[in-house]
RNA sequence: GGCCACGUAGCCAAGUGGUAAGGCAGAGGUCUGCAAAACCUUUAUCACCAGUUCGAUUCUGGUCGUGGCCU
């Protein structure tokens, strides 16, 4: 019953604090591998925008001396990188272009495929580290929510419930979970149908599945700190150069091939607003603005998440970090 | 110098003789199957002075400021 749970380093932190960059010079460290915790990265095709920088795993440089000196633990080839004469170390990354933009994806489709890769990983008798903004994805595999019952006709009753009004569904949700009734947001449709949703396929209130989960893992949770201003100017200067690098581009092409524009919509921030700029709802200049406003909002946002994790420690460098790693992985 | 218009929160902006819509930005927050999503809360005494009035941000006069036109 009391068997030895898999210790798991998570890093989080609002968008443009630099996650990706720290985890990589820590997997390398610590002989890891890097599970991402991003609910955009995980399509195809959508690189710009989601600020999906894949040589940002990869470690060039000086990466021989510090393999000879020790500094660096990888202990397989397959990571190592070899281009003429350079050797580079590419930290190996789970979770990242696994799908195409048009197939639905959710929490609950990550945490399975995001508990896969540690256990993987963890097989490996690697370090997983799992990184990335999404707070929801985060906590679903690290505070172990339940999605497992009531996958079926959840289709069938989503299309059923969707046909509904907003104070139909509150009065059925009064019926069915009046505990549930009281806390929710009941403005907020979405959260309302889902609520019912969950009875619905599963015949378990909301208020009762909430309270049934264990964590499954040993966890070491590393937030970066960041002042907001300072991530509200490096926003900015992020979206100017996404643009240069050819992000409408990229919004056109995910258009040919196929992407609606609803479901561009869907994605958010840089897909929405480029997307609204391109069908001429918006000009140039409006969608800059907006678009960084935007941006900026969802930053707060995460944070706001965030902060309500007292488990988190933060900090705002890579000498903390790898010292708190050390620390947690001697227990 | 003369004439006209305007002066409402950081910005845009509505409005009324009885103590001021809304939007944006800002701040705070919610969060268990769309989460870069969806949703919630919050921000003024109306340029200044004097007068009319029971009461003025709204009317009158003046001051300052801004914009435009004219000589």
């Amino acid at each position: 019953m009391n068997k030895i749970k898999p210790k798991l380093v998570v890093i989080l932190g609002p968008t443009a604090t630099g996650k990706t960059k720290l985890a990589t010079k820590l997997a390398a460290d610590f002989n890891g591998e890097i599970i991402s915790a991003d609910s955009r990265q995980v399509f195809k095709g959508m690189d710009i925008g989601t600020g999906k920088d894949l040589k940002d795993y990869v470690l060039a440089g000086q990466v021989e001396k510090r393999v000879k000196s020790g500094k660096l633990s990888f202990k397989t080839d397959s990571i190592k990188v070899t281009k003429g004469s350079k050797t580079s170390y590419q930290v190996p990354y789970h979770l990242i272009d696994i799908i195409r933009p048009m197939t639905p994806f959710n929490v609950a489709k990550y945490q399975k495929l995001a508990k896969m890769a540690i256990a993987e990983v963890v097989g490996k008798g690697r370090l997983p580290l799992l990184v990335g903004g999404t707070g929801l994805y985060i906590d679903a595999v690290i505070k172990n929510y339940d999605f497992a019952a009531g996958t079926t006709g959840l289709k069938e009753i989503r299309e059923k419930l969707n046909k509904l009004s907003l104070p139909k569904l509150l009065g059925r949700l009064k019926k069915i979970d009046p505990e549930t009734f009281k806390v929710i947001d009941q403005k907020n449709r979405r959260r309302v149908q889902r609520a019912v949703e969950i009875f619905e396929t599963t015949g378990i209130k909301k208020s009762v599945s909430d309270k049934m989960h264990q964590p499954d893992y040993e966890l070491l949770v590393l937030g970066i700190d960041f002042p907001l201003e300072k991530i509200y100017q490096k926003i900015d200067s992020r979206l100017e150069t996404r643009i240069q690098e050819g992000m409408i581009k990229e919004i056109k092409k995910l258009r040919r091939e196929g992407v609606s524009w609803k479901r561009l919509e869907e994605f958010g921030l840089e897909y929405r607003y480029v997307s609204r700029y391109l069908r001429g709802l918006i000009s140039y200049e409006e969608m800059l603005e907006q678009l960084k406003n935007e941006i900026h909002h969802f930053a707060k946002r995460q944070l706001t998440w965030f902060k309500r994790n007292p488990e988190i420690v933060w900090l705002n460098n890579y000498a903390t970090a790898k010292k708190k790693i050390k620390e947690f992985l001697k227990k």
